[in-house]
DNA sequence: TCGCCATTGGGACGATTGTCCTAATCGCCG
DNA sequence: CGGCGATTAGGACAATCGTCCCAATGGCGA
């Protein structure tokens, strides 16, 4: 792997674990092994790096979403994305959900980035609502796309502040029952 | 008003909108009208400003949670919990939610005040577990006032990143409605 | 083997941070 | 009016930040 792969790889980890105003060039410099002012070569600026981080997980998240193409059925397809939660659930306790915290700190710090921050979110939206089409809602497959990544981001936000991971699990049990609810009922029946 | 009260609620509002390490003494110092020197006569860190911050905000919302108690029926003061996110959907569309974002930005600095910002959701959900006892429904209260308080958490979430009023106000309706099924229905019926 | 160019290490720079010290100032009480 | 304690302003302090520069290093082609 190249170094430039090696340096937004570990600050990926490090935006999500610490965040990315807390995390500085020589937190990055020493998890990857090189010295800090090695890093304009390969960036011109923190801000840059940034990019380069969110370009990543914007790739990565691609590839998962179309990893998922492969499940049967919408609702399955659907359950993929609940079950990201259960998947990760040791990280999300300790630092709650990547794209969620990301979108928040860039707000308050009124980053240049933070609209490509928040197009992770609008990945996994429009990509929710195509399978909500599928699954014959097509009228209302982006309320309920918005309403599905709604209820994530807040089971991830209180499961990590209570340190709960059995909250996760009934999170997640109940999001499922709700999409086989929909999946049987075509037509109606929100809440 | 003293200064020491004068700089509590400034850095209150500096820590909602830029976060809490984005702030620093000079910015507080420059919205209070004092010099940066002079905060040591009323607190001994940074850290310090931040316990006030957090006392402040538990005391307005013991406050508040106190007034809504005059609702006439559980279901009218779950309801009054629902509302302030249209209350204060213009700052939340801004910045999200103060308890949550403060939260998880003090959990990626792993704070020693980050049990106490904790306690404001405590504070929630204990109040919301209440009401839903008062409801008839008593053996599940505190599943129900964890996932009133998620979906609440995710619905600014979502507002913020993606700068949307109209959906801050579909989510309070659905809100409103499962809860107003929930006071018909004493017994069951989740999702 | 030589030399070129991509890559790297180490350190300097100015700005800003939280912290702390001290002298000046204010207001109240005698 | 005089004096004392509470409060304040201003600056010094070391540390750290992102940024930038330049010399040393490395490997590959001629």
């Amino acid at each position: 792997m190249t170094t430039r792969d090696q340096i937004v790889e570990a600050a990926d980890a490090l935006f999500y674990r610490q965040g990315y105003e807390h995390t500085s060039f020589s937190d990055i410099a020493s998890a990857v092994g090189i010295s800090r002012g090695n890093f304009y070569y390969h960036f011109k600026s923190k801000d840059e790096i940034l990019e380069a981080v969110i370009g990543l997980r914007l790739a990565n998240t691609r590839a998962m979403l179309a990893r998922w193409e492969e499940a049967d059925s919408p609702a399955d397809r659907l359950k993929c994305f609940v079950k990201i939660l259960i998947a990760n659930r040791a990280k999300i306790l300790l630092h709650g959900c990547p794209v969620g915290t990301l979108a928040s700190e860039l707000a308050k710090l009124d980053h240049p980035s933070r609209d490509q921050a928040n197009a992770l979110f609008t990945l996994f939206r429009d990509w929710l609502g195509r399978q909500f089409v599928q699954l014959g809602r097509a009228a209302e497959a982006d309320a309920l796309a918005m309403q599905l990544l709604a209820r994530s981001q807040g089971a991830a936000t209180l499961a990590s502040a209570f340190h709960d991971e059995a909250f996760i699990e009934r999170e997640v049990g109940q999001m499922c029952d709700w999409l086989d609810a929909c999946a049987r009922a075509p037509r109606d029946s929100n809440a």
